[in-house]
DNA sequence: GCGACAG
DNA sequence: ATCTTGTCGC
């Protein structure tokens, strides 16, 4: 088999994109999201990916599993893999996504027990160019529940870093405040968080799977000690530190 | 050519 | 993603 062409390597992943988005699910599905305090909610979920500084074909692959609400360490996996396909802006998740779910499977297998409720990732979920980011496809082909978390924000459908998204971001006075990215066709497609009190910029929150945009903001909310929900910040973490561990700088 | 470009 | 220390403030 030879690779194909770029170009048609797109062509296809937008259809894949396409045809996984009609299993997705946008609503709450869990027992627990309908309760004020999340009451129900124990296990949340945490993943990300870290590279070596001039190497962008090997990293860590990362998932960690946090105790709700208290945030502490129930689990975590450090992996090193090989990725086969380049990162392009609307495709993250072609290149991220296998080993996450990888990451999972060995979770499911080893201590079932501690599967997460609820996955954080790292990037978008509906905020997306055809509204199936990275956590779009993470939650379908897992079926786990899960959150879009973005650090910067995708210029998609119309959304745009004007004057106006400037001065909405200033009228964001406390943690938890929040205003929705709207698409040209008028669907919210997330929305941006102030996260806490002392950060500034916002997080960019969407749609991943099984759960409604108002609670993910919500979730997302209640995770944040820093800017970054804690699952993300500790898989970001703990694959640097492992980064570090195992592949020491290799220079003078 | 210019700007955008989740991670 | 990564390149990167100190510094200012509470």
């Amino acid at each position: 088999m030879t690779a194909a062409p770029a170009e048609d390597q797109v062509r296809q992943w937008e259809s894949e994109q396409e045809h996984l988005r009609q299993q997705l699910v946008e609503d709450d599905t869990e027992a627990w999201q309908k309760n004020p305090d999340f009451s129900g909610l124990q296990r949340v979920g945490g993943v990300d990916l870290s590279f070596i500084k001039g190497d962008d074909v090997n990293a860590c692959a990362q998932l960690v599993v946090l105790s709700y609400p208290d945030m502490e360490l129930l689990y975590e996996d450090s992996q090193m893999v090989t990725l086969t396909a380049p990162y392009i802006a609307g495709f993250l998740a072609f290149r991220e996504t296998p080993y996450l779910l990888e990451a999972l499977q060995r979770l499911k297998e080893n201590r079932p027990e501690l599967l997460p409720q609820v996955v954080f990732v790292d990037g978008n979920g509906l905020f997306h160019y055809r509204e199936f980011g990275l956590a779009c496809q993470l939650g379908v082909l897992s079926g786990l529940p899960c959150v879009g978390v973005a650090k910067n924000l995708l210029q998609v459908q119309g959304v745009h870093k004007s004057e106006e998204h400037q001065s909405q971001i200033a009228a964001l006075q406390k943690g938890g405040d929040s205003f929705p990215l709207t698409a040209a066709s008028g669907k919210v497609l997330g929305k941006a968080l102030r996260s806490s009190d002392k950060s500034v910029k916002p997080v960019y929150v969407s749609v991943g799977h099984k759960i409604s945009l108002d609670t993910a903001v919500r979730l997302t909310h209640s995770c944040c000690r820093y800017r970054v929900p804690e699952p993300i910040r500790q898989a970001d973490c703990r694959s640097r530190e492992y980064l570090r561990k195992h592949f020491p700088a290799a220079d003078t």
